[in-house]
DNA sequence: GCTTCCAGTGGGAGCGCTCCCAAAGCGCCA
DNA sequence: TGGCGCTTTGGGAGCGCTCCCACTGGAAGC
């Protein structure tokens, strides 16, 4: 028997008329609760099939107070920070989670005013049943905003300045300072470093790991030479630290962006990679693994900060009380150091 | 005077006795619609204000029948296509162009089978209010469920074999064209190529305008090499064409990445680029720029494409009839041809 | 002075679902 | 045979909004 073709969506009332049982009863069949009989359960699964129904998620989520949605925020001045494919496997971890928990994912890049102004009011209307909020710049209007909404909020990567109370993180700290490490154990002695941005907690938090490999070997640690996360930023940062310190012997850098500008300038100074200036990178992104020569860098496990942030978010919405969650990092030796 | 905490959400009605008015007369004062005498908009608008009220979007959406969302979906049969720094500049763009229009995106990874069942879900239950499709692979079930259903759909590249009623592409074939032509002025004269998937669109038409090109020539073309747009399928692609053609001296492949791959392994093979093999790629994302030798490619216009797509959704929300787009292709002449 | 018109107003019926609760049915034991 | 406790059932009241419509009163037109 062909099914019908609706013109417009049946309603659980006519698959309940159909299947000659209540609303309740239907409501009930569908949501697989109990205090259904064997025979009306089919009843209502035959008429399901038979009128194409599926349930209106609007009308659920209106009787329910829960949107099926979470939202994921990437914050930041300007949208083509989310062209960084960090985001991107974010969204792959993030959705993956997402989806166990049968939740949809909402993108918000809150680059602009119009974008910041979406992104309160999707907060202050429950317009989702969570959000994962990121790349937060210092004094983010987004960080206030946070808590003083009534609704779950987990961060990726800490806000600077604060420990939220549910956030997921990576140990930047840790990889920074392994990364120096490691190029001090190649026997490199003016090892500078190029910064992420250090109105963001991960660009100073890498400088302070930084910084502490190069006191622990008893070095002197370069000043912060503040890159913005670009691969022309970081060739930038790189002819300035020729210009400054033609004696440089080793550079770690911020990401992985920065690292392939720095190769870049290095390359047309026409010093060689490593043998005149090794260089190490943090993110482990494809860019890494393109780079020429390729690049040493600090792994971070990024799908894994996505999926742990919605495991996170989902629990909150649950009512747990998660705790927060610091992901390792590891060094991925190639041949740029 | 300190605006209230509310605990709960204010609703319209207690904006509407705050204000001592109607709830209809509140409604109208908060959509901007005619009929409200302007001491009774200025008292609802106060009484928004005192309360701290936000509409809830779940309610207004159940009165209208619009969700006020539109989703992307990325089809695919594995989740890391996603990685492809491709789809964040598409996304840059749509969400842009729907900000505009004061859609929320969904991001929906079509990547597994529950992610596949979801998004039908989300098309059959009209849980957003339109849908744009991507990267769609031939026989995608995708393409067969987006005209069974009732829902606004635009097609980001065609689909293989048929070309939907709403679309945005990219000129596809001029650009594959006018990259081999490009390798062909330079003398080249063994020109392979290092295809996408060839269940795609994309992949297809790129080796039609190289087939093009080739055969405009008087050249003899290569038989389709196929990859899968990553840059290990391209290593392996070149490395298996050094080893059946020794003598190639020109290769166009279908995306960047797969380029970069064969870069590297032209490099590892100790053969210059671009005086003994020149290497054009396509799309121009981060990577063209980072290789080594900076990669001559086809210039696509990918944050033009999410914004058109966008465009076009909301033009079909909005009952209009929009035509397909196709837009333009350039190349950019870097060193590597 | 009367009708005509229309801006302004509020009541009420939805939108399609969930869920509480009262009522009914049905063994089963005393 | 009555009563108890269980599952099963369906009615109905929301969830918070939009929008139709009937109603008011004052200005305009004749």
């Amino acid at each position: 028997m062909a099914e019908a073709v609706p013109r417009r969506h049946p309603t659980l009332d006519e698959v309940a008329e159909r299947a000659g049982v209540s609303r309740s009863v239907a409501s009930r069949a569908l949501n697989n609760a109990p205090h259904v009989s064997r025979a009306k359960r089919e009843a209502v699964e035959r008429a399901v099939r038979q009128l194409g129904y599926v349930p209106n998620p609007t009308a659920r989520a209106l009787a329910t107070r829960q949107t099926g949605a979470a939202a994921l925020v990437v914050s930041g001045e300007d949208p083509s920070i989310f062209a960084d494919p960090f985001f991107a496997r974010v969204i792959v971890g993030a959705s993956a989670a997402l989806d166990e928990a049968d939740l949809h994912l909402m993108l918000c890049l809150a680059a602009s005013d119009r974008g910041r102004k979406r992104v309160e009011e999707l907060m202050r209307s429950r317009g989702a049943d969570g959000v994962m909020l990121m790349a937060l710049r210092e004094d983010d209007p987004l960080t206030r905003m946070a808590d003083e909404v009534q609704m779950p909020v987990v961060f990726g990567g800490r806000p600077v300045g604060s420990a939220p109370r549910w956030y997921v993180d990576v140990d930047n700290v840790g990889g920074a300072r392994e990364a120096t490490e490691h190029l001090i154990s190649l026997g490199r002695r003016r090892v500078a470093v190029i910064c992420g941005r250090l109105d963001t907690e991960a660009g100073r938090a890498r400088y302070r790991g930084y910084r502490d490999a190069m006191l622990g070997a008893g070095l002197d640690p370069y000043p912060p030479l503040e890159g913005d996360f670009t691969e022309r930023s970081g060739a930038a940062a790189m002819a300035a630290l020729l210009a400054g310190h033609p004696d440089v012997d080793g550079v770690f850098a911020a990401n992985d962006n920065m690292a392939a500008g720095a190769l870049r300038t290095v390359r047309q100074a026409g010093r060689r990679v490593p043998a005149d200036v090794a260089v190490v990178g943090f993110d482990d992104l494809m860019a890494a693994q393109i780079a020429d020569p390729p690049l040493t860098t600090v792994h971070q496990p990024v799908e894994a900060l996505g999926r742990e942030m919605a495991r996170m978010l989902v629990a909150l919405v649950n009512g747990q009380d998660p705790t927060p969650l610091v992901l390792p990092t590891r060094l991925a030796v190639r041949a740029s150091a």
